[in-house]
DNA sequence: GCTCACATGTAATCCGTTACATGATTCT
DNA sequence: AGAATCATGTAACGGATTACATGTGAGC
């Protein structure tokens, strides 16, 4: 791999037309990929600079009044690599972080209130963040409809999707794991 | 936080008992927390060194013919600093770094094809990684009935179900696209 | 004799976040 | 007047991987 993550992420940002300076690409993230891929200014400034001297951007000044301001567009060896990287069959970087289940693995040295409390604490997470993708969801939906550009709508019905099974699983856990600490309560006869 | 997460995944491993070396500890981590919790030599042996410093851990010298080999075993206070975490309200970290899924995102500048090949490369990964897990599947299920602990086998479980779940996605989304793409092809009569 | 599993460690490097530093503009 | 937003950057730090370096033991 020649290019960072990163860079690809400014690539296809800046590819759309709607996105133009660091800030912009900063807030493009934020409400769109950071659910699956991150990028904070310490990244994404060095790597504009990066990208600019490599010929892959091209940025000119554009101060809005006295706020100075440098807007970004891709050059034609800059869509060329983005083009390379989306159609490459190279292996997909693929990394989970989840200190929930990781609590959850050894969760057999806490009693079974602690482990449900521990699910409920896990499902409230994901419960939060699904609310906040459902809450761009309609710009998002506008955005497609708009100029037609369908995949982040996808991507972003999946996140929603995705954060919905790990809460069915820990609504679902939890009632297992109640039943098996009280299975005479359920069928019987007042 | 005090503890680094890698911390709390030694003391976790080496609770079970089953578990002494820094060796063992990665063998361990390989087999069951790898995909959602990932440690390399080079975190646990500088770790092992630091937990042992700080008197949550203690390690005997204790050699297997001359191949040298030293075991670990947890000390009250790490016994009751593992408890603190395992049993804490602290936010939990949670992180997804998804490379096919960026891809996705920006797939708008790629051609019909190479939108379903795309999907098919990650479900293919997927794939990979669920029978990967399913195939230790057994091997902790008789863990799980051998001594009771059940939190592994549960959470290998869920690691199944959540590779099926993305490969689900990616089925039911290429076919979506498809149907897009050539819509007069269904239910016509020939 | 060879390869694989057991076993321990360090150094270089990379990737990424957080905190800091600075300043203009817009909205309330 | 003050807060939030727009805007750009850097420095310090932390977490983690990779590669390197070394050696034993068991099985084929």
């Amino acid at each position: 791999m020649e290019l960072s993550k990163t860079a690809y992420v400014i690539l296809g940002m800046l590819r759309s037309g709607r996105v133009h300076s660091g800030y912009d690409i900063k807030a493009a993230v934020e409400s769109s990929t950071r659910f699956f891929w991150a990028a904070s200014y310490g990244q994404i400034y060095p790597e504009l600079g990066k990208l600019e001297a490599a010929g892959l951007i091209e940025g000119v000044d554009d101060p809005q009044g006295e706020r100075r301001r440098r807007a970004y567009r891709l050059t034609s060896a800059g869509e060329r690599a983005l083009q390379d990287w989306l159609g490459a069959g190279s292996p997909l970087h693929f990394e989970l972080r989840h200190e929930g289940l990781l609590r959850f693995f050894f969760a057999d040295a806490l009693g079974p209130e602690q482990r449900i409390e521990l699910l409920r604490t896990i499902r409230a997470e994901h419960e939060r963040v699904r609310d906040q993708l459902q809450a761009i969801e309609p710009a998002a939906r506008a955005g497609c409809d708009a100029d037609g550009i369908s995949h982040p709508l996808r991507t972003l019905e999946f996140g929603i999707a995705y954060q919905d099974f790990i809460v069915d699983w820990c609504e679902e856990t939890a009632r297992r794991i109640g039943e098996e600490q009280q299975p005479a309560t359920t069928g019987r006869p007042a």
